[in-house]
DNA sequence: AACTATTTATAAGA
DNA sequence: TTCTTATAAATAGTT
């Protein structure tokens, strides 16, 4: 439709086809608005041109959003992001669920929300509790060594006092759940395992999500 | 270009609408490509038609998908989600913080890395643990006097009697944090405050969010 | 779905 | 660029 016909592929003339571009861009954002209004359909129309520029026509009463939520949609597109959402919420639901009980079981620790235990599972506080009291009572004892020791430059000594200290005479509680483990994930079931400490995933930081190894950051 | 001109609004005549609507929908699809391969660009089409059938064209060697990325970008479309999907990165940031917190203090309460506390922290964990340890007894005990009442069925009493227990004999060692509001959330921050329990939020289930109000689900 | 009179779009030129 | 115009293309109304 012109002076003459031409054939359809790229014009390698610059010039020529920076003017084409423009007769035809606007022959064509006119030719959907009117098929829009016409056909009363809705319709989006996206233009990059050559050198980058965006163009864009979208129907009456609708917004390139809505169209491109509506093509989303239409096509399941979206199922990949639709998933990968779904494991973020299912990530946020998890660690709410493990911050429940974490603090469900730091609520015994502190003597709270006992009435719920079983006697079993109060001995086995007790326990565990006479345990850590131990422990620190160690470690403070360790760390009084050290202070006297400190002039004299021995605190490789101190450590070594520590470790002999952990391993024999304050241990006299025992304790349930007692390993290198320990500093990885705690997993608590306060309802049904109050104190039982399950080790998980040896690595807490990355391998959060069920095995898909979605990065969130 | 027909027959007769006709004016630029919704044809009412759904025959007529629908006929016009293929014609043009072909027209229109043929001249997105002329435009794109002509001129070297990049343009996608989507089309649904007033029943909600779909139709695209998107240049050569590109997808829709990628048409509706670029457009995104270049329009900054994606602001409120990109917001919102902050907002949910926050979310589980902060929760993998929290979780840390909470699992740094029960490894401190189970008598684990210990090491970093000072002379001052270990007294005051002392202290708690003992504290957990008497409440945790105090409860043993009316447990025990329950079991033993409960032929009886004098249920009432036992709970009287631990709000005696708990009350007055066993609480020997002094406590730093004990109230109403250790039902509420606990935020740990054991690099600073190992053992300074904080209410935050009355809230924990729906005021996630700092302030902002979004529902996650 | 095909036809065709007419309108519309546009290629090339100015 | 923009305007002009000859011509190609699209399509409204008809069959």
């Amino acid at each position: 439709m012109g002076r003459g016909k031409i054939e359809i592929k790229r014009i390698e003339n610059t010039t020529n086809r920076q003017v084409t571009f423009s007769k035809r861009r606007q022959g064509l954002l006119k030719k959907a608005h009117e098929l829009a209004v016409l056909c009363d359909a809705q319709l989006g129309l996206v233009i990059f041109s050559h050198s980058g520029k965006l163009f864009e026509y979208c129907s009456p009463s609708s917004s390139m959003r809505q169209i491109i939520d509506r093509y989303q949609k239409a096509t399941n597109i979206r199922i990949e992001e639709a998933g990968s959402q779904h494991q973020i919420l299912c990530e946020i639901s998890k660690l709410r669920n493990e911050n429940d009980k974490l603090q469900a079981g730091m609520r015994q620790y502190m003597g709270e929300d006992l009435t719920a235990l079983t006697a079993h599972d109060l001995d086995q506080l007790e326990e565990q509790l006479e345990y850590s009291v131990n422990k620190v009572r160690a470690r403070k004892l360790v760390e009084q060594q050290a202070a006297m020791e400190h002039q004299h430059q021995q605190a490789a000594a101190a450590a070594e006092a520590e470790q002999k200290v952990s391993e024999i005479p304050v241990l006299e509680f025992p304790h349930f759940y007692h390993d290198e483990a320990s500093r990885t994930f705690l997993q608590l079931s306060p309802q049904l395992h109050p104190f039982r400490l399950q080790p998980t995933q040896p690595n807490l930081q990355d391998t959060s999500f069920g095995g898909h190894g979605l990065q969130l950051w």
